[in-house]
RNA sequence: GCGUCGGUGGUAGAGUGGUCAAUUACAACAGACUGUAAAUCUGUCGCCUUCGGGCUACGAAGGUUCAAAUCCUUCCCGACGCACCA
């Protein structure tokens, strides 16, 4: 296949939701030149699911391997168990081999949403680091200083506060450039948070006599609370959730992160992105360039068909009110009180909580659309149920 | 090994004998409004309750006390300092 060398598309994929790229001179030399490239991304397989924003890195992997060049995914299997401090203020705890195992299961099928499986090199890290003898990984910490390691900003600051570094965690920077050795990567893609890792690969690189690998960064995203998007904050999107789920939590997304958004997740040209942001700025309502976002994302890891289902199901149950097609369905007994039945279903956690939502006048009897006001509320034919504004539960009576 | 400090609810982080189911912030949930599951405002936010209250919780186990998240003892875990490293 032959390798695109198109300067406006190159120019694209090099600022596109970038944050840093070094050497950037050299990178577009190389992207120009009509050579095969060698990309490398690493991958920690710390959490089961894709979110957004790891899906980040990965997108611009795949713009690369639509330029013709060559992907190198690298499963950090064994750095994971070394925990990367990169965006830690506390060291991390060492995953297990088997918690690995368990996030490995069908992460390759999640990757496969968004990378070409079949044109890229997946390998694992454990294969070349597993083996590496005290003597080798000598010759490996010969590359960096205390000095030079300590500079990273977050020892810095643990360094100010007194606070451990195990030196375990210096070894993190160490292996990951290692393995840009062991693939012999000509640019690595990594998270702003990444920054130290990757330029640890290119000394390393160095020190083993190769040529320096370029790196490009790109932005971090913040999840749906505005904070940043962190599986252990629970404000992830997936990038396998369901479309209709997926599609309502890209709407609950601020309003103010909607370019960042198009930038970082969608194939949306920058240009047009600029031209949504004047459109906000005259007035227009930032809802309805929300829904072509949420649109987009939808379709990018579900398919167009699922995107407009996704969609209209949005309009007639948000903005019209409608009940929706489809909705949960629990059985429940004739007489018996409906807070057993939700509660059975694990519907809700306590009496607690259904008192406060009946209190709060949350629960609506759709049949009859009437607001459920008494807590003994016994079940005797099929309900339709809305709880809050976005739980729909149909009760069967048996 | 010695010493010092610390372990609190989903998170951060107050509280150092009763007024503590525990300030506050963030997250979450509900209502109003709306332009959306945005923003804003209001309310809720351990479990059970006949709504009086009851029960379980502040690393673990004991103890002191009328009364403990708060004091004492032991233990577990963590951090830091000292020692050690010429």
């Amino acid at each position: 296949m032959k390798v695109i060398t198109d300067e406006k598309i190159i120019d694209e994929i090099l600022s596109k939701g970038v944050e840093d790229v070094f050497v950037k001179e050299h990178l577009k030399k190389q992207l120009m030149s009509g050579k095969v490239l060698r990309i490398k991304l690493g991958i920690d397989p710390t959490g089961p699911k894709i979110h957004l924003g790891r899906a980040i890195p990965l997108r611009k992997l795949r713009a690369f391997q639509d330029l013709g060049h060559k992907a190198v995914l690298i499963v950090g299997d064994f750095t994971a168990t070394i925990g990367d401090p990169s965006d830690k203020l506390e060291k991390r705890p060492m995953l297990t081999t088997n918690k690995i195992k368990e996030n490995m299961k069908d992460y390759k099928k999640q990757i496969g949403k968004i990378i070409d499986i079949k044109k890229a090199e997946f390998v694992y890290n454990s294969s070349w680091l597993k083996k590496l003898s005290m003597m080798e990984t000598s010759i490996l910490a010969e590359s960096f200083s205390l000095q030079q390691m300590s500079k990273r900003r977050n020892f810095q600051d643990r360094l100010e506060k007194d606070e451990e570094i195990s030196l375990r965690e210096l070894f993190y920077p160490l292996m990951q450039g290692y393995d840009s050795v062991a693939v012999k990567s000509d640019v690595e893609i990594g998270g702003f948070d990444q920054l130290f890792n990757v330029k640890a690969g290119r000394t390393i690189q160095k020190h083993y006599g190769m040529s320096e690998q370029d790196i490009l960064t790109v932005q971090m995203l913040e999840g749906t609370d505005g904070r940043k998007m962190s599986t252990s904050w629970g404000n992830v999107i997936t990038i396998v959730d369901e479309p209709n789920d997926m599609y309502g939590k890209v709407m609950s997304v601020k309003d103010e992160l909607l370019s960042k958004y198009f930038l970082l997740c969608t194939d949306i040209p920058m240009s047009q992105i600029k031209d949504f942001e004047k459109k906000i700025t005259d007035g227009m309502n930032p809802k309805d360039f929300k829904m072509g976002l949420a649109y987009e994302i939808v379709k990018i890891y579900h398919g167009e068909k699922k995107a407009k289902e996704a969609e209209t199901n949005f309009v007639n149950t948000f903005s019209k009110k409608e009940i929706p097609d489809e909705m949960e369905e629990i059985k429940g007994n004739a007489g018996e009180s409906l807070v057993d039945v939700l509660l059975n279903k694990k519907v809700l956690t306590s009496k607690g909580e259904w008192r406060r939502l009946v209190e709060q006048n949350a629960i609506h009897d759709l049949e009859n659309d009437t607001r459920i006001t008494d807590v003994n509320y016994k079940v005797e034919k099929d309900l339709t149920l809305k709880i809050g504004k976005k739980r729909f539960i149909k009760i069967i009576v048996k």
